[in-house]
DNA sequence: GTCTAATTCACGGTTTTCCGTGAGTTAATT
DNA sequence: AATTAACTCACGGAAAACCGTGAATTAGAC
């Protein structure tokens, strides 16, 4: 008898685990072995278990997809890993994918999609889902596409001094000239600052620098 | 033979609905009629369609869940309407509820709960998940993390359809071409009601309205 | 049937933001 | 001594936001 891919699944909602883990029992091939809520949980289980193929969401509480890939990269891990998101964050696929991830799924495609990616994946071909493929090809194009906006303790460390206090005052709704004369800098020196934030947090103008402060309580 | 209770999916993510779906389908009593995508699917569906249980996601693109849900209450639709939430969303629960939703659950709960909530929704009982019962108990208890500045409704009343609609959008940091290709408006109207809400809202820029936005959980 | 609110659109003009690119100064680190 | 990171500033151009004002249409309220 042939031996199923073992896979895990990870996923902050539960409901779409079970609902992953369903269609995936309907594949003789493959058989779901564990699952997680939490990037924390999924290190816990591969530190006394083993699977083929980690189904891992990217939007997580403690740890989010993104650092469990990165762990997983840097210990050297074996097993595949098919990234989860919640929508097309064609942005991130580049970078996911330079941090060892073999392929990608947006929640917004169908189920039957997961079944192919683990298959590929694990004959050791990458597999990006039409939506993936569709932002990419937009991204390339210059179309901006919304990202999932998960809070990165990363990036507000990687925030110097000066870049804090405008993004403070953008919040505050100054404008750039404004700003120039509360900090006491020439406008285009608050400028190059704003225009180093947008490109660090990766937002499009300043409302995003906005919701950024919120998420991650800058304010 | 007992009829069935109708059961229409409403979420963004496919992979969900599938499961849900399956689960759905395990149980005899139940049959699932339908499912969209986005929440003006759900409009169009219930024009020519019917069924006893909606379950709605909050977050949709194009017409989320709760707006998805004020037009049903006001068009007094008898179908029973089941909130679906990312998170333990528990300070809408009762802003959902007065605009006439019959129950609530966090897609972080096993889904078997989504069984019981249509049960007891058919039923005339009024569902919520666990999750949200405890978020609820927190939220009584004060254990709760926005600002003292408490939502100003009336201004929040004053905005039309429309604005509403706008100012979601602005914050989602779409330009105002880009609003006008998702709403179909021309551009000189979007501006309009950027204009307006910039009026009502008392603030300087699209920053202003991203933070009102923010503060009164228009998100 | 009038009035009002909401929705839709237009136009011209000013200000601000956004973008790219380059570059000098200081302070800390190697 | 050399490198790096943070801070500072400049310029030119394109795009978007902001501002005021006016107006047609429709639907609901009175």
């Amino acid at each position: 008898m042939k031996r199923k891919i073992k896979v895990h699944v990870a996923d902050d909602h539960m409901i779409l685990i079970e609902g992953i883990i369903a269609m995936l029992n309907t594949d003789k091939d493959i058989e779901v072995v564990g699952h997680s809520l939490t990037g924390k949980e999924v290190i816990e289980w591969f530190k006394t278990n083993e699977a083929d193929i980690l189904v891992l969401d990217i939007n997580m509480p403690e740890l989010d997809g993104i650092e469990v890939l990165k762990k997983f990269n840097k210990k050297k891990k074996h097993q595949k890993i098919i990234m989860l998101s919640s929508y097309d964050d064609a942005k991130l696929v580049k970078e996911l994918t330079t941090y060892g991830a073999d392929g990608f799924i947006s929640k917004t495609s169908a189920g039957e999609h997961i079944l192919k990616a683990i298959k590929s994946v694990h004959n050791g071909d990458p597999y990006f889902s039409d939506d993936i493929k569709e932002g990419l090809f937009n991204l390339s194009l210059g179309y901006h596409v919304t990202d999932g906006s998960r809070p990165d303790s990363k990036v507000v460390d990687s925030l110097t001094e000066r870049e804090v206090e405008v993004l403070k005052l953008v919040v505050k709704e100054y404008s750039t000239q404004e700003m120039a004369d509360i900090l006491l800098l020439s406008v285009n020196t608050v400028e190059t600052y704003r225009k180093n934030l947008l490109k660090k947090l990766n937002v499009k103008n300043a409302v995003g620098l906005a919701m950024f402060a919120v998420k991650n309580k800058i304010i």
